[in-house]
DNA sequence: TCGAATTTGTGCGTATGTATC
DNA sequence: GGATACATACGCACAAATTCG
């Protein structure tokens, strides 16, 4: 309120400017990527500051997914990472399988899932989703998918008690969650509930420890996780889940470009 | 590929464990949005660890969202943050106005646009992406969005000018670039290419010193960046672009759920 | 209104742990 | 086993912003 000044954090800190130096040599390639990277005692001596100065700014690189570092080890510039793309086409997956199974299948990976499901009283933020009041009951789903038994993918999902009255533990097969495909549209439609859409936000954060330690990957690291609701036709949410998405997997919208002639807008809500 | 254990950060770290502890405070409520977080101090002391190892512990929850700091003020539990909303609906823009302009209207505020082009030779990665050879010649125009004069949104497109030959720039108005909508498929339809879908890739990164500067925002939050690249019916890329969207911006992509009847699948390529 | 106390952030130097080579 | 290198932790000093008497 007070003065316009928000946070201002001059670019003058020594941490800033040794990782913007660094980051502009790995960007114009004098740092090639998957080459040595300076050590600690050479970042040290060439800009002249104490070694936790010298860390602080590999630690802001490592952040921003620009090296990789591992204890012992000497740190490197990353490789134009093997990115893995999740499909997330326009229209929900046809029904010939999930596309998880789809995609473990062509990289010669097994896929599969474990799932555990409890009550709750929902948080604010999941009532909020939900359009049902906070405390309302919910069922609350955790996902775990592993990739040739490695943890691979972990989500959640809410379904207000409400609606489905617990119908979900009894259909739930390895076929369904959030990331294998739309085992609660077909389900809701078995029981007379036309699901229309979905909407799917993107959040960046970071990952947690407990998360960390689940996938084998670093605390730290940003990754994005895809909140995604399933409405009826009148705007009704049906469920919700974060599904949360690490490198090397990265979501992908194929997006149809719709010509300017057709102006036939079939508004889908909002 | 020498041994089966990769980065197994044990979570027995003291930092880990604080943030650990801090952040299941936050999420069960216990610290409740908006409220007063333990100072250093006071995490110094519960905990009893340096100063400098409550701090650590502290920048894992700053940089996953839950805290706010600011120096010389205490540190609050964030508030849910109030998301704004960019709406990636699953056609692109109707002809009407770009949702950039419609989102900023919507808030009463005023959107801008600078833009600055420059030809450069593709480096490996946006090659890639342009399915051109490494060193071939591109156009690369650079974006600051502004709301209420305030830069908001940066975006980089690159184009081929082998394809468009430079007609970028003549054409490019305050409606163009990567964010405001469809200038491009208008221009090139104009031209005679017909762009029929685009792919966006959802990245995840943390921000950069650089970056953070420009925006008026801290270094190391998470965002992400959408890779966007548009291509003709042939499957020829026209232009790429990255889109750096930042907190409290958040893309929301609007899906319709195909009904499992309707079987005439129009692929639209992979 | 001004100055002092508080609080976060940066930086130094050192010691130690632990994984890699 | 020893040298190297990254990671954690401590303790201290100071800077900068905020808060409050």
């Amino acid at each position: 309120m007070s003065s316009t000044s928000e946070v201002r954090p001059i670019a003058t800190r020594k941490y800033t400017k040794i990782a913007d130096d660094l980051r502009r040599q790995i960007i114009d390639g004098r740092l090639a990527p998957g080459s040595r990277f300076p050590t600690l005692a050479e970042i040290q001596e060439t800009f002249e500051v104490a070694e936790g100065t010298a860390h602080q700014a590999t630690r802001v690189l490592l952040n921003e997914g620009l090296i990789e570092t591992k204890p012992g080890a000497q740190t490197r510039v990353r490789e134009r990472p093997e990115v893995i793309r999740l499909v997330r086409s326009w229209y929900l997956e046809p029904p010939s399988g999930s596309p998880w199974h789809a995609d473990m299948a062509a990289q010669g990976r097994v896929g599969s899932m474990e799932a555990h499901s409890e009550a709750e009283n929902a948080l604010p933020a999941i009532a909020e989703r939900l359009a049902i009041a906070t405390g309302d009951p919910v069922e609350r789903t955790t996902y775990t998918y592993m990739a040739d038994d490695k943890p691979t993918f972990l989500a959640t999902s809410w379904e207000p008690l409400g609606l489905t009255g617990g119908a979900k533990s009894k259909s739930q097969g390895p076929e369904g969650g959030p990331v294998g495909g739309y085992g609660i549209v077909r389900r809701l439609r078995d029981m007379g509930v036309s699901v229309t859409h979905a909407v799917e936000e993107i959040v960046p954060r970071t990952l947690t420890g407990p998360e960390a330690q689940k996938l084998g990957l670093r605390a730290g690291i940003a990754i994005v996780v895809i909140e995604r609701t399933y409405f009826t036709e009148d705007d009704l949410p049906v469920e919700t889940a974060d599904m949360i998405i690490t490198p090397p997997y990265r979501p992908r919208f194929e997006i149809p470009v719709r010509a300017e002639e057709e102006d036939e807008l079939d508004d889908m809500g909002a």
